[in-house]
DNA sequence: GGGGTTGATGCAACGAGTTGCATTTGCCAC
DNA sequence: GTGGCAAATGCAACTCGTTGCATCAACCCC
């Protein structure tokens, strides 16, 4: 089997993604196959400005304008999804193993995962009370953790 | 009682600000001063941007770098507190009736209060089972509504 | 393969916010 | 009131991201 130029991109998701934009008028361009590879190699949370610095090294003409349209793009599509740094910075979820909310700590800088089934108590009771159903992946929670309140109480 | 220039500012927390920054070694420019009355006339939820447009119109002058800073400053006195708007950008929230966290409808945009009460269900549950005490006023919670979520099952 | 449609790109200008640094000035002690 | 110290300001430069618009090119049809 031999190997054409233009189809390096594979692992189920990301193999789709050409595809899925055709389904919707549209169109696989050399920036948007070169972003979706370096999506394809990389895993866990990434700013949009990471993604353009690592677009370059393929492509020294990336454009940042383009990196984000077709960002936006990727997430309409569903193949990314986006939260929030403790600093409202956007970071892209690059294919989580699993669904998580972000926990934040702001007095040390640390950072865990909320899974579903410890944010289902804040995510159900908002579904029976409103009928509003909240976006996990979106969650960002900030305050302080056990060690860091420690610190505060003693000092 | 005869009205001195420098006094205008009262009404409780605003007029104890000059007072707590002393405490600290802080000091008490015609800026602060100027941010401060803007804050005293405002509730609700405000950008930092907004507030320096508000500035401007007492002082044409006024610089953005000084104003975000005196906003940083005030947040650490306590006088103050932020939240991320949906966008992810800061907003400041301004004597708030009550604490409350920030439920945000993606689709139609639409904006509500979380309760104290409300929160609790999250809130408990990660102090419970971690030891964090989480910032329930700077809680954003993105997700769809009743009413947009009817739309798009019946779409 | 060639042509036309329309979505995508690149660019330039802009807005929001941050940072380093030289200068100014609030504040306190005398 | 004066002087000195340290905090605050203003400015310029910078980062990150967004937007409007002219140009380009992916895709589809023949
Ligand atoms: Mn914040
Ligand atoms: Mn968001
Ligand atoms: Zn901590
Ligand atoms: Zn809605």
């Amino acid at each position: 089997m031999q190997r054409r130029g233009s189809t390096a991109v594979e692992s189920n998701t990301w193999g789709s993604v050409r595809e899925r934009l055709r389904e919707r008028g549209l169109r696989w361009t050399p920036q948007r196959r070169n972003l979706v590879e370096v999506l394809a190699r990389t895993d866990g949370h990434i700013t949009g400005a990471e993604l353009v610095a690592r677009c370059r090294v393929a492509d020294s003409a990336t454009t940042p304008s383009t990196v984000y349209r077709t960002l936006d793009v990727l997430e309409e599509l569903g193949v990314l999804q986006h939260c929030h740094g403790v600093d409202g910075r956007e970071e892209f979820h690059v294919m989580p193993a699993s669904e998580h909310g972000h926990l934040f700590c702001k007095a040390c800088g640390g950072t865990w995962d909320i899974d579903d089934a410890e944010a289902s108590a804040l995510l159900g009771a908002l579904r029976d009370d409103r009928d509003f159903v909240a976006d996990l992946s979106h969650l960002t929670v900030v305050g302080r953790c056990r060690q860091c309140a420690e610190v505060a109480t003693r000092g």
